[in-house]
DNA sequence: TAACAGTTGGACCAATTGGTCAAACACCCG
DNA sequence: CGGGTGTTTGACCAATTGGTCCAACTGTTA
C-alpha cells in the first residue's frame, strides 16, 4: 500500500518506468506546466488515476525526472581528469557533450526549459551541487593555465561557452534543421558540429 | 468598434502597449502555455475583459510580440557588412548579440521558449526569412575565407557557435550567476563574457 | 453640452486540469 | 482455490482557464 517505503512490486516497477520514459516527452516538448497529467498518461498507455496510483502528484515525476537527468547531464563534465592532458581531455569533453545532445535531446530540453523558466524546482542543486563541481573544475583549468599548458583565459565562461554550443544542437534543434535545410540539416550535422567545435576551442586553448 | 480597421485612438496605443510590456514579462518567465490572460491583465493593471478587448486572444498577444521580437533579434546579423573588415565585424556582431542577451533577456527567452517548443508559431519564419538571411552572411563568410581573410570553417556552425554563446547568458542567466556565485555574478559578467567571447572568436578566425 | 464612439469590469460560461474515491478486478502465495 | 495485497478505472470534484456578454461609464467632438 505504502508505495514509498515497501519494496517495488515487478508491476511498480515497470510502470513507474513507462510513465517516466512518457513524461520525458511531454515534459521536454511542453514544459512543466504546458504537460498535462492526461497527455502523460495517455502516452504512457494507461489511465490518469492509474498514473496517480504510482506517482501522487504531477510534480513527483517531474522532480524524478529532473533528478536523474541532472546527473547524466553533470557526468561528462565530473570525467574531466586533472590527470589527462589538458587539450585532449577538453576535446572528448565537448564531444561527449555534443553527444549528449544528439543522444538525449529530450533531457537536455527537459532542463532548459527549467532553467529558462528561473529553474523554480531546482535553484538549489545548480547553487549548490553545480556551482561546486564548476569551481573544481576551474581550479583543474587555472592548474593547467599556470602550468602554461593551455592560454590563460576565463575557465567559468569557457566552461558556459561548451555548455552553450554543445546543448545549442538539442535545444534549438528546430532552428538548427530549418537553417541548415533539408540537405546539410541531416544526421551529419552532429559531426560537422563535432569538427567545428572542436577546432574552435583547441585554437582557442593552445598557449600562442 | 473594429480595431483592427479604424485608426488607433490614444487610448488604444497606450494601452495595447501596456499589454504588450507586461505579456512580455508573463510569457517570457511561464512560456505561452504557463501565461495566462489573468497574469497579464494584473501585471498590466487592468481587468481580463479589458485586456481581451485589445487583443482578441491570447494568441493575438504571442503573435504580435514574437514578431516584433524577431526584427530586433535579427538586426544584428543583418548588419553585419561584407565591406567592413572580417575580424572586427565579427566581433562587433558578437558584442552586439550579447549586449542583446544583457539588455533585452525577455525577448531572447521568449524566443527561446518558442524554439525549444518546437516553434509552432514561427516555423516558417525560420525555414524561410531567417534561413535566407543565414545563407546570405554565410556566403560572406565564405568569400572571406575563399580570401584568406579569416580561417576556412565552417560558416553555419560558427553562426550558431556565436547565437549560442550569446544567447546563453539571457537564456540560462539562473544558472550562470547561480554557478558564478554572488561575487563574480554581478553585472561585470557581461564584460568577462565580452572579453572571452571575442578572444575566443577571434583566435578560431584568425588565419594561422 | 448632447450624443455617440470608445472603454471598462462584474457576472457568467464551458472546457480543461490536477487530483480523489470507492468499487471492481488481477495477481500471487500458502 | 481462497484470501489478501496490489492494480485499475469510471465517476466525480473543485479550481483554473480562455473567452463572452452586457450594462455602466468616459472621452471626444460637433
Amino acid at each position: 500500500m505504502n508505495i514509498a517505503v515497501r519494496p517495488r512490486t515487478r508491476i511498480q516497477n515497470e510502470k513507474r518506468e513507462a510513465i517516466l520514459e512518457a513524461a520525458l516527452d511531454v515534459f521536454s516538448a511542453e514544459g512543466f506546466r504546458g504537460a498535462t497529467i492526461d497527455r502523460i498518461a495517455d502516452a504512457a498507455g494507461m489511465s490518469k488515476p492509474n498514473l496517480l496510483y504510482y506517482f501522487r502528484r504531477k510534480e513527483d515525476i517531474h522532480v524524478e525526472l529532473i533528478g536523474r537527468m541532472l546527473e547524466k547531464w553533470l557526468d561528462p563534465l565530473r570525467a574531466l581528469s586533472a590527470q589527462g592532458d589538458p587539450v585532449s581531455e577538453l576535446r572528448s569533453y565537448i564531444r561527449r557533450k555534443l553527444e549528449m545532445s544528439r543522444d538525449f535531446p529530450r533531457e537536455s530540453r527537459l532542463f532548459a526549459n527549467e532553467v529558462l523558466q528561473g529553474a523554480p524546482r531546482i535553484l538549489p542543486l545548480l547553487q549548490g551541487e553545480l556551482r561546486e563541481l564548476v569551481d573544481e573544475k576551474s581550479a583543474v583549468l587555472r592548474d593547467w593555465m599556470r602550468q602554461g599548458r593551455i592560454r590563460r583565459t576565463d575557465p567559468w565562461h569557457l566552461i558556459f561557452a561548451i555548455w552553450a554550443t554543445t546543448q545549442h544542437y538539442a535545444d534549438f534543434d528546430v532552428q538548427v534543421r530549418a537553417v541548415l535545410g533539408p540537405d546539410r540539416g541531416g544526421e551529419g550535422r552532429f559531426e560537422d558540429a563535432a569538427r567545428f567545435l572542436e577546432e574552435l576551442f583547441v585554437r582557442g586553448l593552445l598557449p600562442s
